[in-house]
DNA sequence: GTGAAAGCGCTAACAA
DNA sequence: TTGTTAGCGCTTTCAC
């Protein structure tokens, strides 16, 4: 059930099943045929390893993510592996499962067996010992999302998000703006909550307005969170904020719905922006500074396909961001 | 840079450095640390095409989605890789993409070349040719989601989630209900949304309800697609249903922001009952039959992994489902 | 407890 | 255009 039965049958030897089973060039046509059939018919199935042994190439590449269900992974995962199969490559997925996922045992086990020719890590920041580990592959690699130290890097312009949001706010005569954001995956180590943060602070020093401790809540990137930070942020009746820029649509979404429960008219009482470009938010009116991670996931795919065929990586400059602007930003009362 | 450097290095044989890495009982304390020590500073990379070549065993499953951007794939393919993971265990995953996917050549390619040990399906029921195709590896093979000919599966059984759902609305005294439903995505074959569709009629006939085709809309199990079908169905301000059963909590969740603007209060005017147990559900109050996609996957994942060990298929029984009343339903006026 | 040798299924020079 | 000959890096009898 390997090459070597076609060879038989065929009476070919396993060099010319072998070259007429992928096509190249110097095969006869009714050999090629002959082959085909033959194999079809004995039901032949390759062996990727052993394929891979030989070249020492996988046609696999590794994907990393820190967790799986989030809208942003969801998509630039979509991306990563839509270029994939075009290249008929297949997609190795390394989930760390998140804070209880036992990082450790995750980067050495797997993604150091030569399982895959290159990796692509979204949104890590790598510490060192993680950086020697993988450097030992000697795999292509690049990063989605924050920009990681020693590593190329695909993915938005931070400050620029965070400015766009602010000043979008500003223009609508907003100053007492709050911020939602918060640390993505505790232990996680991912840098884009980091950037956007310090987007905000230096983007309202910038418009100066000041920005208030009491106005810089958690919503841990997550809907969940949203409402709950949201909550707190509004229960206050006075000393409250005419507008929030959400680091996350999906905080943005659930601040929406605490506002609602709340008895907050957006945009009346509390202008809101998010940042993504959500699906939900599109429909539900969400200002958002929208960008394109399935973009940047076929970016990122195609760097590292390249650079395994040893072509140069092409350098790229930041992914695309676009203020969108609904219905849930408007000027200040 | 292979198991042979360590050998040379060590003054060893390549079996006894095999041995050592593997920890297999027969090597002597200090040869294993030696090997292990040796390994370290050499930077050795095991190589799993060489493993796999030789063990004819790749430790690594394939899971394949038609799509992946939905929460039941996501939640469900995370629980597949907790359970893989945790079994030390690599997750190749094929996305066949969806209608523009190519489905045919994805299939063929990669999920044929041995690649994995075992194949997960995600809510797919193959035709004849996928089938046969598939069987021509002989892995162990099982599908989360709707019941699929010849092959084990895993899933909620969805006549008892309509029948739940209509049982609580009836209950409530509701009699005009709406099914929202659709085909998941066009051509990707997909079991469920037809199996509660058909529950949900039967349920229907079983209470004594009439069904009312106007009332049966295509949400496309999406957000989206829920908003735009609920839009509609709320339109005629005459005649509309006092109650909504959703085929996904996707949907519901869009009915609500439909029935949100089209001044339909909820659970006043109209109740919405959805199905999965969504997060977002949870957080804005939404009534739903839920399952646990998540505990599916390991499920599934434990499955084939014990098949793969030689073990026998463990039977199971159809995954749970539960009845979590929110406040989208509420006594018919 | 360790070693020698064969082989997993394929690819890749090098010949013919 | 096709065949021969070596491996790719590891596991696995079978000896010692």
């Amino acid at each position: 059930m390997g090459i070597q039965e076609i060879a038989s049958v065929t009476g070919l030897s396993k060099s010319t099943v072998s070259r007429a089973l992928r096509g190249l060039p110097s095969v006869a046509g009714p050999t090629i045929d002959q082959v085909r059939r033959v194999a079809d018919e004995l039901g032949y199935v390759p062996s990727s390893a052993a394929a891979g042994l030989a070249t020492g190439r996988q046609r696999a590449v590794g994907v990393v993510v820190p967790v799986i269900d989030r809208w942003f992974y969801v998509k630039a995962l979509g991306g990563v592996d839509a270029e994939l199969r075009a290249a008929g490559h297949d997609l190795v997925l390394y989930n760390l499962g998140g804070p209880g996922g036992d990082r450790d045992r995750a980067f050495r086990r797997s993604m150091l067996r030569h399982r895959v020719d290159a990796l692509v890590l979204l949104s890590l920041v790598l510490d060192e010992t993680e950086r020697a580990e993988l450097e030992l592959t000697r795999h292509p690699m690049i990063v989605i999302g924050g920009p990681a130290p020693g590593l190329r890097n695909v993915g938005v312009d931070d400050a620029v998000v965070s400015r766009l949001a602010v000043q979008h706010l500003v223009r609508l005569g907003h100053r007492a703006i709050a911020y939602m954001g918060g640390q993505d995956e505790d232990g996680m180590n991912v840098a884009v909550p980091y950037l956007r943060h310090d987007g905000f602070v230096d983007a309202m020093a910038a418009v100066g307005c000041a920005v208030r401790t009491a106005w810089m809540v958690n919503g841990r990137f997550s809907f969940d969170g949203g409402v709950a930070a949201g909550t707190e942020l509004l229960a206050a009746e006075s000393d409250r904020p005419t507008a929030v820029f959400c680091a996350s649509d999906e905080m943005a979404l659930g601040l929406l719905v605490a506002a609602h429960r709340a008895g907050v008219r957006v945009p009346e009482d509390l202008s809101v922006i998010g940042v993504d470009g959500h699906e939900y938010g599109a429909t539900v009116g969400l200002t958002t500074v929208a960008q394109d991670p399935e973009a940047q996931g076929r970016t990122a795919a195609r760097a590292v396909l390249a650079e395994v065929e040893g072509h140069a990586p092409e350098p790229a400059g930041p992914a695309a961001v676009e203020l969108v602007v609904r219905g849930t930003t408007g000027p200040v009362r």
